[in-house]
DNA sequence: AACGATGTTTCAAACGTTTGAAATAATAGC
DNA sequence: GCTATTATTTCAAACGTTTGAAACATCGTT
């Protein structure tokens, strides 16, 4: 019944050896006797001897760890790409760090700074949608640390490595399938306009439009805040002209599209069922539905995530040099229900 | 452009005094001058001089984090204890580091060695339902490191700290509802035998049924092991029988239940608008629903990661000694829809 | 018997902190 | 002007590792 922790000097004292010895037979020198290493590696599992990484990374100066920020751990776009992230890291030796923001600047910037401290090796963040200034992110490439910014596209031009859902191309491959499903009146429902992507997605909209002739109409725009009041607001704008009655809708969100598609059908829109609608996501429950929307823009979380932390690697390894700025784009895919 | 940390090292050899002054300095000891302290403070901050947390964990021997090893980050219930637990957490000065098992029981090992290696000072973990062997975790308990489990009931009786969902309870209380709406067939429909707590709501079920004078019946009771098919056929069964035809379920979790819904509705079930049910989960996406269950089981995962951390907590401040095995049951409420 | 060569182990410093004890400086009392 | 007291700073060891350099052991050559 130990009640302290087994250290390379118990096992130097069992052994009548130096602390070197053990040491470097754990770490499989070969300039150490196999008889000796295998007395010591024998003792060192026999008393379950677990190495203190506190020590370790004090002496290396690196932590092995990965810090990763981000918004929070409900959506299950950033579960998902936790998951590509934890794949690739720890087949690479590396564990992380989950930092939540919940898109509090505040929170984000007391997050980078226990993250500092831990001495991280590397840091991915999805900015909180305030994020404006980027002082807290700085501090970490000032001691050599690389920074990877994903999903969410901060606001400074180039001098950054990001990894990004290529969500013009999402936004548009949608509204391509809709126009060739023969809709002539397809709006917009977008996010909040601060944050990066929301401008992106109008864009690949618009393009699909012009590439189709189909002429824009601003009274097929919307904007909410991702509040379920602010939703409703916009979809009251989009189905209140008498001229331009939408038949299919693409959304930011799908959660937006879900509040949406339930406020239409509670007031009994004529032709709900006939309307066609869309929205970022790809959410497993859809697959619950009673009327599901039409498709969804699958955003490949893990494979962002995955990108992510291989451009993150990299940069570790020196593949690629630390002010080589990369900006990486991972496509979408419609998936159709 | 410096390109390595800053230490107290740096700050004294600018400041000319010894680095115990400065540590001393800027953990605002009291035999150190004001002013001293003054300018020790102002220095750091404007070097943005960040203490490295290997060196200090070593020299406290502490590591002010809490391991949790849970299952996955896809299932709400883990995201939203994390939630609770986090709060709490950050309150007394700790951080956490959380690590997936995926259900896997070698993954889990994995996790165990790796926040041993970090010398967490605590340690709370959801086990996955493969777990009969508990050797990885009791070497946590061998060095002092105390261990809560929640949500999943490890198979050892009594001899660890728990905070599980009161599960009986809440299957007691969904049962009971749907007998006072006038049900009399009601079934249940379970999930993996394997985990704990398939049991206690099946006995939760069983009571409520018995308190109130239904009789049971074998027919209405059904296990699924939580993919698609087995739910299907497990559905089948309950439906199967001419005399006893269910008009109430209650499930397992709520997936489940969906599943079992969308495969009754897919078959035209004869009075599937008349039927009520209950599921485990209170999932956020049921407020989108077509034709949502009648009423969720909340288990309150927010609460479940409180108690669980604050019992952790309690360990750690020896208001609680750790060889006094507390088990805590977080009851769950039922919410209408 | 002395000499390298080679194989194996140990020494000792370092990583960046913390902290009790010791040293020094400043001040007051007489 | 000396001592006692108090305020302030510094010394030095320690936490558990890693690792190049130095030391030691063994053995075959000549």
């Amino acid at each position: 019944m130990q009640n302290t922790p087994v250290t390379l000097k118990h096992l130097a004292e069992k052994l009548k050896m130096s602390i070197s010895t053990v040491s470097k037979a754990l770490n499989n020198y070969p300039t150490i006797n196999e008889f000796t290493k295998k007395r010591v590696q024998d003792l060192a599992s026999e008393l379950h001897f677990t190495p203190n990484k506190s020590a370790i990374d004090l002496k290396q100066g690196r932590s092995k760890i990965i810090g990763i920020i981000l918004p929070n751990l409900l959506d299950h776009f950033f579960t998902r790409s936790i998951y590509g992230m934890e794949q690739l890291a720890s087949k690479h030796g590396y564990n992380v760090i989950i930092s939540q923001s919940h898109d509090v600047l505040e929170k984000e910037i007391q997050s980078a700074n226990m993250l500092l401290q831990t001495r991280v090796d590397g840091l991915i963040v999805a900015i909180s949608k305030h994020t404006q200034d980027f002082t807290h992110f700085n501090d970490f490439e000032k001691i050599g640390t690389p920074v990877v910014y994903y999903t969410r596209n901060p606001s400074f031009n180039g001098s950054c490595h990001k990894v990004l859902c290529n969500t013009f191309q999402g936004a548009y491959q949608a509204t391509k399938f809709l126009i060739e499903r023969g809709h002539q009146n397809i709006a917009y429902l977008g996010g909040p306009k601060m944050i990066s992507f929301t401008h992106d997605r109008f864009n690949g909209y618009i393009h699909a439009l012009k590439d189709h002739g189909i002429p824009f109409s601003a009274e097929l725009v919307a904007y909410t805040d991702f509040d379920k009041e602010s939703t409703i607001t916009a979809i009251k704008n989009l189905f209140s002209s008498e001229d331009t009655i939408p038949t299919a809708l693409v959304a930011f969100k799908e959660p937006i599209l879900f509040d949406a598609m339930k406020y239409l059908r509670s007031v009994n829109l004529p032709n709900f069922e006939q309307l066609e609608c869309i929205g970022f996501g790809n959410n497993s429950f859809i697959n619950y539905f009673n009327s599901p929307p039409i498709a969804s823009i699958e955003e490949n979380p893990e494979s962002v995530g995955e990108n992510a932390m291989k451009l993150l690697l990299q940069l570790l390894n020196r593949n690629i040099e630390i002010n080589n700025y990369q900006k990486i784009q991972v496509d979408c895919k419609l998936v159709v229900h």
